[in-house]
DNA sequence: TCAATAGTGTCTTTGAGACACTATCAA
DNA sequence: TTGATAGTGTCTCAAAGACACTATTGA
């Protein structure tokens, strides 16, 4: 028997079958906070419960770009705007009981973004929105979205680390002080401005000056600060690592 | 309506479905080379290519719990053996055409393993083995595979910088030449000696001593090493880098 | 005038890597 | 005896982090 005549005669149905669905953990940071795209599930499963954005992958698209459309559709955005947000693969979570309905296997993405309008909320849910992390109603999350948070935080900040995305959470020109700011925020504690400063210039390719200045000083007070856009490493070089934590280690 | 409601008028086939299979690469060392457990394909699709070890999740086992299973069926090993094995998920393949059966999305994981007997081949394939890695038919490999092993390999080269996997590819008890080697052989280029022993070392929890020496010098001649097992730290802190690598950050 | 911030200078400590050297063992 | 290897000592350089300081701005 050749090719053609297995694949003429194959029948899919014999095979065991399960669905699959894209989430996608897409986070961003307002008023110095880190927040969470989010949907109140307006059917059931969990109903009334969030959860993240996501839905069944279309039969004639890839993963990622099924991610990218659903992160499409619930916040309303395209064209450019979307563009500029990072979307990558994050894990897959397929236990056998995570959905009630049947076997569900969840491809998840994760996703930086600067500041986005909110959601408009589509015909599935009652709503949608920017929920900032730190006050996630962990245990109202639906199915085991929780753990698949906790996943995509751990690798932003990981992330952070030796890749220049955090650039991505902001707008196509930054201070450094901004850029700052966005360490802060995903790690979570503050770091020595001065040494962040001229770490940050002294990795290749991590920012590059526009040569403008800011229009104002600080809000309260300070010199203007120079603009610099994202350079062209995809690796930092050395990487910019977090404080030591022992405890993780073990 | 509510969820039990909902549940008992629930039809699974309304939803557009897809078959969900894991694929493993198996790493291990053999001879001083970098060896991957290949399967040459009895049956169409790809029929007399080389595969990855895999097949179709079970309805009741988690992803992971498959993998396992796939890689206990293809290397004929069970029990403290197969425990010994280092597996974790490494990313899920999805393209639309990957697959001309049908939409299977791919989970693929990544095993490291100490030097293991030759597999048996199952019923579905008439033959199965380690390949060196640097031999790959890599314009063979069945559906894409050749990527997933490169992300696999990738993988791992991370994975040995900043974790203690490398004692995976080892037995209970080891030297750090022979970690050395691991390392080595995984990076694809000779570390110093010297420096590469008072590193391991110096990183907490990396190794722990037995308190033993191996029972003759090295085949060439040469003191008798001291004899370590991996210790208990799960992060090498700080990391063993990869000497610097220019190319590849842009 | 005051307080906050951008940006730079400098010193200390840690770690990576180059090199040298000794002790131990197989052939 | 010879040559290879295990393990240690030492030096240099890069980088992280602590601290200090100046210049510039808004209030």
């Amino acid at each position: 028997m050749n090719e053609q005549d297995f694949l003429a005669g194959y029948d899919p149905s014999a095979y065991p079958s399960t669905a699959i669905t894209v989430d996608v953990v897409a986070l961003t940071i307002r008023e110095g906070a880190l927040h969470l795209l989010l949907i109140r599930r307006g059917q059931p499963p969990y109903q009334g419960h969030w959860a993240l954005p996501g839905g069944f992958v279309q039969p004639d698209e890839d993963l990622t770009t099924g991610a990218r459309r659903e992160l499409a559709e619930e916040t309303g955005l395209g064209g450019d705007r979307l563009r500029r947000v990072h979307l990558e693969q994050l894990a897959s979570y397929g236990a056998p009981d995570r959905d009630p309905r049947m076997r569900i296997v969840s491809v998840a993405h994760l996703a930086f973004a600067p500041d986005l309008p909110d959601p408009v909320a589509d015909s599935d849910a009652d709503e949608a929105g920017w929920l900032p992390v730190t006050a996630l109603p962990s245990r109202q999350l639906a199915f085991d979205h929780a753990r698949i948070v906790d996943d995509g935080l751990e690798r932003a900040r990981s992330k952070l680390e030796y890749t220049p995305l955090a650039t991505r959470f902001l707008g196509p020109e930054f201070t450094i002080a901004e850029l700052r700011g966005v360490y802060e925020t995903v790690w979570g504690h503050p770091l020595h401005a001065g040494n962040f400063h001229r770490k940050v210039l002294s990795v290749p390719g991590f920012v590059e000056s526009t040569g403008g200045n800011t229009e104002r000083g600080g809000a309260r007070g300070g010199p203007r600060a120079r603009l610099y856009r994202a350079g062209d490493a995809r690796l930092l070089h050395p990487a910019l690592l977090r404080p030591a934590r022992e405890e993780t280690v073990r």
